[in-house]
DNA sequence: GTGAAAGCGCTAACAT
DNA sequence: ATGTTAGCGCTTTCAC
């Protein structure tokens, strides 16, 4: 067994109570004790390597010192959807920089936040489910566990959010295919949205509404935020009269997009050539298609660390002014839309690993 | 405050210890009770919607149901470099799978490994730390807390490690070479290393021999695993003069090719015509290089997976008996050494995430 | 200023 | 078969 305070008390010829007053630098409470025996007990502690026990310190004390990372399901821990990776990376980082250790969960199955979500062992809960429903505000009121939701919209109110300009982003891919000379253009929106078409489908609609162009409704597609419902909606448009054919898709996301083209590959189609696809996210992901992906591009990381941050100033009881942060998006435009070149976004190497330091991500975010 | 065992028992009508037995299922000890309280009990429990504190449950036993990941320095949690990223997903993905829960440390600075690693409040620890020094060991004996060791030798003797063979990997990285008319072959090898240059340099070494060819000591350079050392030291082996360049340049992995390519580059020289890379890890980041990258690729996943296994295992109480697993490696020809097509690897648009479900990958390591 | 004692919520050995 | 009790290691309020 590891060392506990009684033995350091035994060495240090004190009671338990002064080691943890000690320890813990707390003057504060009644506890006041002279500089000798705080420099005794320092001495005795280090002398022994004694380290106090977190469980026990937590159990005490309620709180733990860890944040909880909520994902939709196990494979999102995992490469499986980059987007999921770099929400995480953001998530991660901070909470490192925060001195937060990190404990992962995962929502299992849409929406679902298991008893283990309002787990005593985390001071708090970041949520990254695309659904966010009620067992998890539940939780957030009974227990005085705070949550920050990321990439999602619960339907109560009160619960601090952090999102992407998705309705803008919707607008951006949008008017970058209209722009192109496109007018029958698809949507593949997420189907699991709560409620309508969610955001990004909106601003699909609004978008083709203020160049005039009727937004039918045989080509707004419900898909999902996965590759495979691409490649199977893409397959069934196919099939459709050659007259039906939209000349473009705007795909829901980036793993969505790249099932579309798959589809469109085995058909012996070409991408931009016989439809043009743009796609929505704009991790690395988006580079290493063929053809690269054109993509809305979102602050994915910095949703990461902002999430962080909220979420330890509610732990601490701070009161959060903006509940709902709305960050900005921007389109990255490559091959994908058959793009004259001189519009495309230089393939930046630099968008690789080696730069993102803090520092930049927090001047990015500042300016 | 949350529902605790207490209330269960006052409105079962019974003791705590009846409600630890019964919600526990463990019908051993001495314990054992009627079909009718346990129902009463568990009834008693839904209706309060009661869950046992896991922090006490933990206090108790010394069993938390929590696995560690330590990886190097807080930014291997990120995107930084794929292979810690790759690491990570492997041994998530099998954490979740064995319903584990994970929490993360990182191990500041090189083979640090502070207080908190010997931290109650994990079953075990993952460390992928570079070089493994004693605290770590001294740790894994003084507590019954076992570790892990991933890619890497610790100094002392019965801590189980899983590493791929670089040894190997690096005569195939160099062979590959050889074969391409290369005989001024450099490496950047890790100068991190413990004792000597690292089993990828002995491979390369090796392989030299073998053909005959002198193993030049100015070819043998200190680096490192990121590209910043890569940069540096091949901008300046490119100050040398003409007749000393070497015509090719191994990497002791892909961020450090990156970044010679990248000095290369600056430098108006060519990839490969100029001179050749080798990298080594082979992540999703050797396929976005430009050209992209010739590397020996670990199997990183299977690696994090059997880390779990093992740790579990080990938790357990098992026993185990290979302790040094050693997993093979391979190479994937790309453009960066100017193999002819017919060698090239095909560019596995497969490689991209979706297609990595366990199934596969535990298919891949059986056979 | 310092120490004793109660309790955080649970488990497991011990009496009944 | 069931209930009682004593910790797990720490914090904190309360007497001294």
């Amino acid at each position: 067994m590891a060392v506990t305070a009684k033995d350091v008390a035994l060495l240090a010829g004190t009671s338990k109570s002064a080691v943890s007053a000690a320890i813990s630098g707390k003057s504060g409470g009644t506890v006041r004790m002279s500089h000798a025996t705080r420099r005794r007990i320092i001495e005795a502690a280090r002398q022994l390597g004694y380290a106090p026990n977190p469980l026990a310190q937590s159990l005490s004390t309620g709180r733990t010192g860890v944040l909880g990372l909520v994902l939709p399901y196990a494979d999102a821990f995992v490469d499986r959807n980059p987007f999921c990776s770099r929400i995480m990376n953001g998530v991660l980082d901070e909470a490192i920089r925060q001195r937060f250790n990190m404990m992962l969960f995962t929502g299992d199955g849409a929406g679902a936040c298991g008893a283990e979500t309002l787990d005593p062992r985390v001071d708090g809960l970041i949520v990254v489910v695309p659904s966010v429903d009620n067992p998890l505000v539940r939780m957030s009121s009974e227990r005085f566990s705070p949550c920050v939701v990321v990439a999602g919209w619960p339907e109560l109110p009160n619960i601090p959010t952090i999102n992407a300009d998705d309705f803008h982003g919707g607008w951006l891919a949008t008017e970058h295919l209209i722009k192109l000379g496109h007018r029958k253009i698809a949507m593949f929106y997420n189907q699991g949205e709560p409620e309508g078409f969610g955001p990004r489908a909106e601003g699909y609609k609004s978008c083709l509404l203020e160049h005039g162009i009727c937004c039918d409704k045989d080509l707004l597609i419900g898909a999902g935020c996965d590759w495979r419902p691409g490649f199977e909606r893409m397959n069934e448009i196919l099939d459709r009269p050659r007259r039906q054919l939209p000349t473009a898709v705007f795909c829901v996301n980036d793993l969505c997009a790249e099932g579309a083209m798959r589809a469109i590959r085995t058909r012996g189609l070409k991408v931009p050539d016989d439809i043009a696809i743009v796609g929505f996210d704009d991790t690395w992901f988006a580079q290493v298609t063929r053809p690269a992906l054109t993509s809305v591009r979102m602050p994915i990381h910095q949703m990461g660390l902002l999430a962080v941050d909220l979420l330890k100033k509610l732990i601490a009881g701070e009161s959060v002014e903006n509940l709902n942060t709305l960050l900005p998006v921007s389109l990255t435009i490559r091959q994908s839309c058959g793009a004259p070149p001189e519009m495309q976004t230089a393939e930046d190497i630099e968008f690789l690993p080696f730069d993102h330091t803090y520092e930049e991500i927090i001047n990015e975010s500042q300016k």
